[in-house]
RNA sequence: GCCCCUAUCGUCCAGCCUGGUCCAGGACAUCGGCCUUUCAAGCCGAAAACACGGGUUCAAAUCCCGUUGGGGGUACCA
């Protein structure tokens, strides 16, 4: 193949962990990965404004999550760290005065207050907004006298306004943006951290990242590195600009528009190997119609050439097939497992257990002795057939099983428990023929049910499916549920036949 | 406004580079049927798109130009 690519994720601690930084981690994690290169995470906190605590920490407990474990990174460490930016700042520093130095770069004194009449001026005249160069031409000397008089100032880049900056995308091929279209961008901000543009540029090329792959807001602003790595007398690394993910409306993936933290994804029962699947379909293809590959098969056939550029909207429905498509691929006790991972990850972060997601579950594994319980996990292991081609999610399985694990089953709606074109003291007799019958069988299993209660609804008259009705109302509480006679075999004899006696009364 | 990116079913992707095999193929969702103790799952089937206009060519979803639409950028945020 090609070179061994270094190449890196570099996501902003501002907030909960985001799936484009899941979408950008799988694409870098496979081109390092197929070309026997490296993938690289780097913490990007230049902003302190917009730092949030816990976020590094969730950033890289979800790329784990997702089965994408970076070679370099805050947490293991690496040849070229510290992989945390506001660890280098004295690099950026030093970087900075080569660029003062080499003529590059110039101090800029203006004030915040003035760059924003400035901009309103621009806006006003429908003229395009950026800097004016006021600070630009600065003699040496009303340079020395703004810095004695101690006027807070910014790095900023001298770009060559008469000259085109070029460089070729790997996705799209060549792009070209004039310099008068370039901004004299900030590098420096007033406080010593470095902006985005200067940190950036300084980190890829001390990590030997040589192919920077990232999301597509950024291609108008790689010419401004273009130029950096010139000034530096750098090689620029190869570009590729990966489609933004988009909302249902087409606008760039939203927080108020979609679910777009990876933890909301793990939180609510998704498996991160169909996760994983789904994002490698955004954009991407694999090399025939089949749309489930998870990260080895995809790896296996990774192919550059399969990348596309139109921005995909992010389907939530189909991520859902797609995680059904797992659940169902699982073995019976892997799933059982992965149930009881699931409420136990929610137990620990502190969920509230909510009864319309967890169903009684939680409450009822605490009461049992936890989820090492022996018994605990017999049981929930028994309810999986019953399941597995039910649920989408690891929630849904609280909900769906919600009978196995209570003792009373609350109110019945009598449209549900009555079958069309029968009244109710019809159905509370059928119900007490079922349980009389029931009640009389020497093995409680599920041939046995289902034979019984085909012998009652002959008996009476009833048809299979309306009797069967009945009963399911009576015994699980719901039209809806997974089969009945294994239901009724594992919520037992006991409560099976309480049940029929309060729905019979 | 200006700059950049982009354009095939409602959605995700094939096909486009190397024009004809495309009255456009697969998947999700939708609808219908089968199976069936409900719901699922599974199986079968239906409906559903080349943004528009000009070229080039014997022939264009495929090549060229333009228009329109969508998105992104335009910060001492990333």
């Amino acid at each position: 193949m090609s070179e061994p690519l270094i190449t890196r994720v570099a996501p902003s601690p501002t907030g909960d962990p985001h799936v484009g930084t899941g979408y950008m981690a799988l694409f870098n994690y496979c081109l390092a990965r197929t070309t026997g290169g490296r993938f690289i995470l780097r913490i990007e906190d230049t902003d302190q404004t917009r730092y949030q605590e816990d976020s590094e920490r969730q950033i890289m407990e979800s790329i784990r999550w997702l089965g994408l474990p970076y070679d370099e990174g805050p947490d293991v460490g690496g040849p070229n760290g510290p992989y945390r930016q506001s660890e280098r700042t004295d690099i950026y520093r030093a970087h900075m005065q080569t660029l003062l130095d080499n003529g590059n770069a110039y101090r800029c004194f203006c004030s915040a207050e003035r760059l924003e009449e400035m901009r309103h001026a621009q806006r006003a005249r429908k003229m395009p907004p950026g800097y004016d160069g006021l600070c630009r031409g600065l003699l040496p000397e009303a340079i020395e006298a703004k810095l004695a008089e101690g006027v807070p100032y910014v790095g900023r880049l001298r770009v060559p306004k008469d000259r085109t900056v070029t460089f070729v995308d790997e996705l799209r091929g060549k792009v070209e943006i004039a310099g008068k279209e370039i901004d004299d961008q900030v590098l420096m901000k007033s406080d010593g951290f470095p902006t985005y543009h200067l940190a950036n540029v300084v980190d890829d090329h001390l990590m030997e990242v040589n192919e920077v792959v990232r999301a597509e807001e950024w291609i108008t602003s790689t010419p401004k590195h273009v130029l950096l790595y010139e000034a530096f007398g750098w090689k620029a690394p190869r570009f590729r600009h990966m489609p933004l993910l988009r909302n249902q409306d087409k606008s760039k993936i939203s927080k108020r528009k979609n679910p777009t933290s990876l933890l909301w994804y793990r939180d609510h029962g998704y498996l991160p190997e169909a996760l994983v699947n789904f994002l490698g379909l955004m954009g991407y293809t694999g090399p025939d119609d089949n749309e489930i590959f998870d990260l080895p098969q995809m790896l296996a056939d990774f192919d550059t050439k399969r990348m596309s550029t139109s921005g995909p909207v992010f389907d939530i429905e189909k991520l859902g097939w797609l995680n059904g498509e797992y659940i169902r691929a699982l073995s019976e006790d892997d799933l059982a497992d992965r149930i009881l991972e699931h409420y136990a990850h929610r137990a620990r972060i502190g969920a509230e257990p909510d009864a319309a997601r967890d169903g009684p579950l939680q409450r009822w594994i605490f009461e049992q002795g936890g989820f090492g319980n022996d018994q605990v996990r017999a049981f929930v292991r028994e309810t999986v057939p019953l399941i597995q081609t039910r649920i989408k999610t690891l929630d849904e399985y609280g909900p769906l099983t919600r009978c196995y694990f209570i003792d009373e089953l609350g109110p019945l709606d009598p449209e549900e428990l009555v079958p069309k074109k029968r009244d109710l003291d019809a159905t509370k007799a059928a119900l007490v023929a079922a349980r009389e019958r029931v009640e009389a069988l020497m093995i409680f299993d599920t041939p046995s049910i289902e034979a019984a209660l085909r012998e009652v609804g002959e008996a009476i008259e009833w048809k299979p499916r309306e009797l069967f009705q009945a009963v399911r109302v009576a015994v699980t509480g719901s039209a809806v549920s997974p089969p009945l006679f294994e239901s009724m075999a594992l919520i037992g004899r006991e409560r099976t036949l309480e049940r029929l006696a309060a729905a019979g009364n």
